[in-house]
RNA sequence: GGCCCCAUCGUCUAGCGGUCUAGGACGUCACCCUUUCAAGGUGAAGACACGAGUUCGAGUCUCGUUGGGGUCACCA
């Protein structure tokens, strides 16, 4: 394998349209897509919609949607075309049968007659007497009589692969190393179904055959049909890519790979998003998810974590990809999402947190909206918490925090009441809204009325936003202006009983 | 259960026979800064699953045990 010639680099990212981007799928694509990029070779995206039963119409256009979002264009794919189309397998049927009906002319695949529900029972019986489950290969050898009389039943045959009954099947995957597996105890993989579409098995050997795919990334949990698409190349003589099983990502709270079926949840008991798309929604950067996901098996080097995908690019390569298994870890994405958010620039980040404002219904205007993203900056780690944070700046109608949020640790309300008419005087006679100006006005008030900035601050912070925790009082108070802090101020001292 | 893969701090990881009294990051805790919340700074606790080998020497190689994961479809 080592000593074959080079082949230019063609990775591929071939997913099955029966829903939304899956957060591993992505991580999958992102390897993919990087180990392509890494070598100037192509990434190509192609469709395995060969199980009609389980297809969804959105899902293409969702799909691709999610793959963009996150950056990982394709070089080839349906929708742009490429020299080696069709991208999508349905499309490509023929080739399918055209191939499989050569592997049953040279003898290295049968007719099998069984029906599904026959299958079944078989696998029962099987499992009734605690033997392993499998097709028991009774069609393997039938002369032509035979399978013109189960034709005349009206049966419609599969096409199984003739594995070799023994020996051994021996393949080096790129990221695991040599892997053998016992012949005797593999099964004759059914390759082309009754309905006349592929199998998995079939469909990307030989779509990877015909695409040129230099190197196959995928899963560990395709290890296990490994030998089988291996004795395919085998059967059809041509040379294999390389196959890298790349690690999976596990369930952080429970067991088990990470899956939408079984919601995960964070050690807080939070619901943790699975498919892109709840990312997208739950205010994750594109740059962050990607930067998470390449943290997970594999490592930057120079013991650096956060980085931009790009700088990625120059250092990927498979033999730094870890083998084991991992959990998500949650925080870490928090942590990365906070920090790119850190290292946005302001006229960047303001754009982006137009999308979760207007989600929640305010009406954002765009010069308040730069004004105010600074104060969120260091304050959220996901873009949809700055509705909660700073929404307030981008509603009509100002909603006032009750009394007792007003009133601060160890005062009373006619304390309160009293700090905010002293407050209230020395803000109407600043003229200079400003920041500096305004700490500057109020500093001297704490001293006068005996109290401490956090209380004189934290009283005139709720009054002004409403909010306990809130962006900083002074700061708030020069973007809404003279005029509202004043009148917050007497809305609050509205509140205060007398 | 058969087969296959995997195993370093709670988590993500570095480590590719000696430089490991095991490094980094997240998280946690403490302190500093501080008008809330953050951010930032400083520091602390915290791991080579176990047992045999190989070797002058093992986190690093081999085998076994244990544990975890995956897979056993006319789904991918």
């Amino acid at each position: 394998m080592t000593d074959t010639t080079p082949r230019p680099v063609r990775t591929r990212f071939a997913p099955s349209p029966t829903g939304s981007l899956h957060i591993g799928g992505l991580r999958t694509a992102l390897f993919n897509w990087l180990y392509a990029r890494r070598h100037g070779g192509k990434f190509v995206l192609r469709i395995e919609d060969t199980d009609q039963k389980r297809y969804e119409p959105q899902s293409l256009e969702e799909l691709m949607e999610a793959l963009r979002w996150a950056g990982l264009q394709w070089d080839e794919g349906p929708d742009i075309g490429g020299d080696y189309g069709p991208y999508i397998q349905s499309e490509r049927r023929e080739l399918y049968q055209k191939w499989a009906n050569w592997l049953l002319d040279n003898d290295k695949a049968y007719r099998a007659y069984e029906t599904p529900e026959e299958l079944e029972q078989m696998r029962k019986e099987q499992l009734a007497r605690k033997q392993p489950p499998g097709y028991n290969r009774q069609h393997r050898t039938l002369s032509e009589a035979e399978c013109a009389a189960f034709e005349a039943e009206g049966r419609i045959p599969v096409i199984r692969l003739k594995m070799p009954l023994e020996g051994n099947t021996v393949i080096e995957d790129a990221i695991r190393g040599r892997v053998v597996f016992e012949n005797a105890t593999l099964q004759d993989m059914v390759l082309l179904k009754a309905d006349g579409l592929p199998t998995y098995h079939l469909a990307h050997v030989l779509d990877d055959h015909f695409m040129e795919i230099s190197h196959v990334m995928r899963a560990v949990e395709w290890l296990p049909s490994l030998p089988v698409h291996w004795q395919l190349w085998l059967a059809f003589g041509w040379e294999p890519p390389i196959y890298a099983h790349l690690p999976v990502i596990l369930n952080p709270d429970g067991k088990g790979k990470l899956s939408k079926r079984k919601p995960p949840k964070d050690k807080h008991g939070n619901p943790i998003p699975v498919m892109v798309h709840d990312f997208m929604k739950a205010g994750y950067l594109p740059e962050a998810l990607c930067n998470f996901l390449a943290n997970i098996g594999w490592n930057f080097g120079d013991d650096r974590e956060f980085f931009y995908i790009n700088e990625a690019i120059d250092r990927f390569e498979l033999d730094r990809i870890n083998e084991a298994n991992s959990t998500f870890p949650t925080e870490k994405l928090e942590w990365l999402n906070g920090m790119h958010i850190r290292e946005l620039p302001v006229e960047a980040l303001a754009a982006r947190l137009r999308a979760p404002l207007e989600a929640a219904g305010l009406i954002v205007d765009s010069d308040l909206l730069l004004k105010v993203t600074p104060l969120v900056q260091t304050r959220i780690k996901t873009l949809s918490e700055v509705v909660g944070l700073a929404g307030f700046f981008f509603k009509p109608e100002f909603t006032p925090a009750s009394a007792e949020a007003i009133i601060q640790k160890k005062m009373d309300a006619a304390a309160t009441a009293q700090a905010l008419v002293r407050s209230r005087e020395i803000l109407a006679g600043v003229d200079d809204f400003s920041t500096q100006a305004l700490h500057d006005a109020i500093q001297p008030l704490t001293s006068d009325l005996g109290l401490n900035n956090s209380q004189l601050f934290g009283l005139l912070r709720v009054a002004v936003t409403g909010q306990t925790i809130s962006t900083p009082t002074f700061e708030t108070m020069e973007i809404i202006g003279k005029a509202e802090t004043l009148h917050r101020i007497d809305m609050a001292l509205a509140l205060l009983p007398a």
